[in-house]
RNA sequence: GCUGAAGUGGUGGAAUUGGUAGACACGUUGGACUUAAAAUCCAAUGGCCAUUAUGGCCGUGCGGGUUCAAGUCCCGCCUUCAGUACCA
């Protein structure tokens, strides 16, 4: 019987389902372990090679625990929320729902034939009903929750209620918004409902505000911060703009110290600690108010008629600025806001109106993109009023410039020149004074921002302090005149929770007087209405907007038709859905108990699993999924429904799989400008510096082919190198050979057009030999790149493939795929298999007799094979387990071996990452249970022992050649014996030797 | 700029606390088997020089240093990748 690993693997698959093999029970004497890879977006395209990466190294690891003796639980699901389904039902009218059922059922094809050993009886689907019922329950626990800085955790919204009834909001410290009024239990016993509900929604945990928002016009939806990169949105890089809506956002803010110390307690990558840190953005610092002098002879205001008269400055404003460095506050020359900042209309006096209101409206103008691409012009305006230093009186004048980001801190800082490059910048652009306050420090070329090595000077009684007792000292100085206190700031913004799209989880929400009402959860799942299409309304709600079933009835408790909305008992609902984070931030809890329907999971069984033990998956969701789902697990933990505050132990970040693209260079002649533009091609024209009426030149307008084509061959003009297109793989053979007639049929538009070289060379003899150039990037289906795993598994198994991703490399490394070294592993197999088959038919063969125990040495190949694997596993180095199977499978079979005790343990060691061929060998050798079950072999250093070592000689720290010796022979004798040697005369050719070192199992080495 | 990771043959990559650099594969070359091909098996394979064998020199991004001994430790650079960025 030959090796036969389709029939092999497709008979054990089917086994391990039919008999529930991987099935983990919510009840067990063994020690839990849970293993969880992130749950994949089921795009249409299917999985590639690069996919399953992750997967097959969790795998890997939860069989290993299985065979440790653990109850492991490794669960598999789909995050199925998303906006590629709903842009392909925009295109087509297909409904998400069906179009995410079909890639459910492909993704599920293709990770069986992997041979994963998920519990899939536990899967779930963010997307299904039955799932985002839950999702929608803790949006409600959010909104009946708000954040008591005082206990630092989350509480109940009706203790707060209690305690406004009492005794009004004065003594509440809460993370709320900033600019809640004051109110005594009077003032809320008197106020309204909605009003009442208004200031509420201040405190929430999840809230409704009027928010600036980065809306993404060609999306037609808002996206938080982390889905934008570089001022695009990460899907598709369209760009964004900001806008003012209402939306829900989650006040994740309140978490920002508790998301940041919990990362001391976690084993995850450092890398990945790091990203969250400097999204969390903590920085330690003062918050300083500033008065605004109300000058009477400058300032004045429009009157109703349009004509200015004097006067002072309404009301007495106050600039508060946050900075890291009060105890520079001496050297303040001037202040700069955002130029968005609320004051700056209230402040700038006539004069200066026009200036202010042209720069607001030049830098409104520029994009985020735009604002972020160009940091080094300095731009600002000033708008002629002054602020009061708070220790000297002096005036300082209030300028406008968009360094100062709205978005951060208070949108205002105290600028400080000397001890702030942009500051310096800006006070040298604009001839403002640089006031030094540093002893000893020349700041006539920049400023000195080294913080660590200052002493202040020119400060009054900050003279001679140091950084520290600066800061201490001033801060004590502004709380005496109550214009500034000590204060932290972070970075970390709350997340907008509201999306203008059909394919999300509803909300379970209704409005009444506008004022958003939440559905009891007894009525949960609100369920995703039918829609006539997708896109927003015309009249530009979201699409939830084209709905004509989606009002709340209070009196039946459900979902009726919009037509019966009374404002009575029958309201809108919500038309927004939430964002594709909402159903991942608490999904590794639902698998503890997936089909609960009276929770969304038993505390039974929460308390059982309690956490994620290892966690793999993409880097990439450093700061949205993996921030996010923290954050739901502390509120979760805060109101006692999880029994821990971080949701994952440990969690590896696996590398990326790459491709190898492959491209194309083409000149095209239908259209001449189609690879070469025609700016490119003045440009060509330019670099030879020839003008209309010389000899070479080419009217654009007037391109003759031929003769184009003539100027390249002369070297007159080039065609840019960077004139190319990907071109699909399939089509190249390994000596990078492109099909030519494949590549024009797949795309006839470039029948007629030539093959260049990469630096648009143009190439001699024939055009049917083209090399294509190559490059390693990020695999894809737009680059034509991609490997399916199906054809892998088709023409080498699923062992094979498995062996082949962890051979690659180390698993949290970036590494390009090549198929063609897949044979290594397959031989590998095939190996193995000859192992325990011998003759004519390949009979299987292995006996009863004892491994020579004289000898040892299938013993020892089978032990430090046991050891070195297990430390792999331990160590997540699964590339080098798998040259150390290779290595013992060229042993055992160099060593003839076919002896039971050695093959019948083996096949344990490789079960975790060959599952199929080790099932059965296994069941061969008369097994009737799965291997999956069978115990980890123990290693046993005995059989390691040696008696000799093959001692390394080296001469001046090079290796000359080698003596066994006795492992047990003495230091001294041992020095003896090698300088006796011949070998050792021959080096040192008559000198002594200044120095012997030996070290007694390791090495020796002769100083000459 | 800042933060993190990494630079080793033609390629992917090994090398535990400093102790035989290049394990294990791919690829390449030669050979066996075959009418032939595929498959399989065997051998060689860091570079250079020498050669009948024995050998010699150089080699882990670059420049220094510590050490009997450095891919590994220390100092100073360079490069690549990833994340982040007017964060006051």
């Amino acid at each position: 019987m030959n090796y036969n690993f389709n029939e092999i693997e497709a008979k054990w698959q089917k086994y391990w389902a039919e008999n529930q093999t991987f099935k983990a029970e919510n009840q067990s004497d063994k020690p839990k372990y849970y293993v969880l890879d992130m749950f994949p977006y089921p795009s249409g395209a299917g999985l590639h090679v690069g996919h399953p990466l992750g997967y097959i190294a969790s795998d890997i690891y939860a069989r290993y625990k299985r065979h440790q003796g653990f109850n492991v639980l490794h669960p598999q699901g789909y995050d199925s929320f998303g906006l590629p389904a709903e842009q392909y039902a925009i295109q087509t009218g297909q409904h998400p729902a069906i179009t995410t059922a079909e890639n459910i059922k492909t993704y599920r094809r293709q990770l069986d034939q992997i041979g994963f050993s998920f519990d899939w009886s536990r899967e779930v689907r963010t997307s299904d009903p039955s799932y985002y019922k839950w999702t929608q329950w803790i949006f409600i626990q959010l909104f009946n929750s708000w954040y008591n800085k005082d206990s630092d955790k989350a509480e109940d919204i009706s203790e707060l209620i209690k305690t406004f009834e009492a005794e009004g909001n004065a003594n509440v410290n809460a993370a709320c918004d900033d600019d809640v009024e004051f109110f005594t239990a009077a003032d809320w016993n008197i106020f309204d409902d909605v009003k009442k509900q208004e200031i509420l929604l201040q405190y929430r945990l999840t809230y409704l505000a009027e928010t600036e928002v980065n809306w993404c016009p060609a999306l037609g939806t808002v996206l938080a911060n982390d889905e934008i990169v570089n001022g695009v949105s990460e899907r598709g890089g369209h760009p964004v703009v900001r806008k003012k809506m209402t939306q829900w956002s989650m006040r994740i803010s309140a978490y920002a110290e508790r998301l940041l110390q919990g990362l001391e307690k976690i084993d995850w990558t450092d890398s990945l600690k790091e990203s969250q840190r400097n999204w969390i953005g903590k920085s330690v610092g003062a918050s300083v108010k500033f008065n605004v002098i109300a000058n009477e002879a400058k300032q004045s205001v429009e009157s109703e008629n349009g004509d200015f008269t004097l006067s002072g400055v309404e009301g007495s404003h106050q600039i508060e600025v946050f900075t890291t460095r009060p105890d520079t506050i001496f050297g303040v020359s001037f202040m700069t806001l955002a130029p968005e900042h609320e004051l700056v209309s209230k402040i700038t006096t006539p004069e200066q109106k026009a200036e202010v209101e042209a720069y607001i409206e030049a830098t409104a103008k520029r994009s985020e993109r735009d604002r972020m691409a160009d940091v080094k012009t300095i731009t600002g305006a000033f708008t002629g009023a002054y602020a009061e230093h708070p220790f000297t009186k002096e005036p300082i004048p209030i300028w406008i410039g968009d360094y100062v980001l709205a978005g951060y801190g208070t949108g205002a800082v105290m600028s400080v020149p000397c001890g702030d490059q942009r500051d310096y910048d800006f006070a040298k652009h604009f001839n403002i004074p640089i006031p030094n306050i540093f002893e000893g420090v020349d700041i006539s070329k920049e400023a000195f921002s080294d913080k660590e090595n200052t002493v202040i000077a020119n400060s009054d009684f900050l003279n001679g302090l140091n950084y520290k007792k600066a800061t201490k000292r001033v801060i004590f100085e502004l709380e005496k005149l109550g214009q500034g206190e000590g204060k932290t700031n972070y970075r970390l913004r709350d997340a907008v929770f509201s999306r203008q799209r059909y394919w999300g989880e509803p909300f379970p929400v209704y409005y009444v007087n506008g004022m958003p009402q939440m559905i009891d959860e007894k009525h949960l799942p609100i369920q995703l209405p039918e829609v006539e299409k997708y896109l927003p309304t015309e009249t530009g709600e979201p699409p939830l907007g084209n709905a004509t079933v989606w009002a709340w009835d209070t009196n039946k408790n459900e979902v009726v038709s919009n037509d019966l909305i009374d404002n009575e008992t029958i309201h809108p609902l919500e038309l927004n859905t939430m964002p594709g984070w909402a159903g991942s931030s608490w999904y590794f809890n639902r698998y503890m108990d997936a089909n609960n329907n009276d929770a969304f999971a038993s505390q039974e069984a929460l308390n059982y699993w309690k956490d994620v033990d290892l966690y793999i998956g993409g880097s990439e969701h450093a700061t949205g999924h993996l921030l996010y789902s923290r954050f739901w697990q502390k509120f979760l933990f805060d109101k006692g429904q999880v029994p821990v505050d971080e949701f994952a132990k440990k969690l590896i970040n696996q590398g990326m799989i790459l491709g190898t693209s492959a491209f194309v260079y083409l000149l095209r002649k239908e259209k001449r400008n189609y690879f070469l533009s025609k700016t490119q091609y003045d440009r060509y024209i330019e670099k030879e510096k020839v003008k209309p009426g010389d000899e070479n030149y080419v009217d654009p307008t007037d391109f003759d082919w031929d003769n184009f084509l003539t100027l390249i061959q002369e070297g007159k003009v080039a065609v840019e190198n960077s004139q190319y297109m990907h071109c699909d793989v399939s089509f190249v053979n390994a000596s990078d050979e492109l099909d030519v007639n494949a590549f024009k049929n797949w795309r006839p538009e470039f029948k007629d057009a030539i093959f260049i070289g990469e630096k648009g060379e143009l190439i001699e003899g024939d055009n049917d030999v083209y090399k294509v150039g190559r490059e390693v990037e990020k695999m894809s289906k737009s680059k034509y790149n991609v490997v399916n795993p199906d054809n892998i598994c088709k023409e080498y198994g699923a062992d094979s493939l498995r062996l082949y991703e962890m051979f690659l490399g180390p698993l949290e490394q970036y590494k390009p795929w090549n198929t063609a070294g897949i044979t290594g592993v397959h031989n590998f197999l095939k190996k193995l298999w000859k192992l325990y088959h011998q003759g004519e038919n390949s009979k299987f063969y292995v006996t009863d007799t004892p491994p020579s125990e004289g000898k040892g040495e299938a013993l020892k190949t089978l032990h430090k094979t046991i050891k070195k694997v297990q430390e792999d596993i331990e160590n997540f180095s699964f590339n080098t387990s798998v040259s150390t199977f290779m290595i013992a499978v060229n042993e055992l079979t160099a060593q003839k071996c076919t002896s039971k005790a050695i093959l019948e343990p083996l096949l344990v060691l490789i079960s975790p990452y060959a599952p199929h061929i080790a099932e059965e060998l296994w069941n061969q050798l008369g097994h009737r249970e799965s291997i999956s079950t069978a115990p980890f072999p123990k290693f046993d250093e005995s059989h390691l022992v040696e008696s000799s070592k093959n001692y390394p000689i080296s001469f001046n720290g090079k290796m000359r050649f080698t003596l066994e010796l006795p492992l047990d022979m003495p230091k001294d004798e041992i020095e003896k014996t090698v300088l006796a040697h011949e070998k050792t005369q021959d080096q040192l050719q008559g000198r002594t030797p200044k120095k012997v070192i030996v070290v007694p199992g390791k090495i020796v080495n002769i100083v000459g």
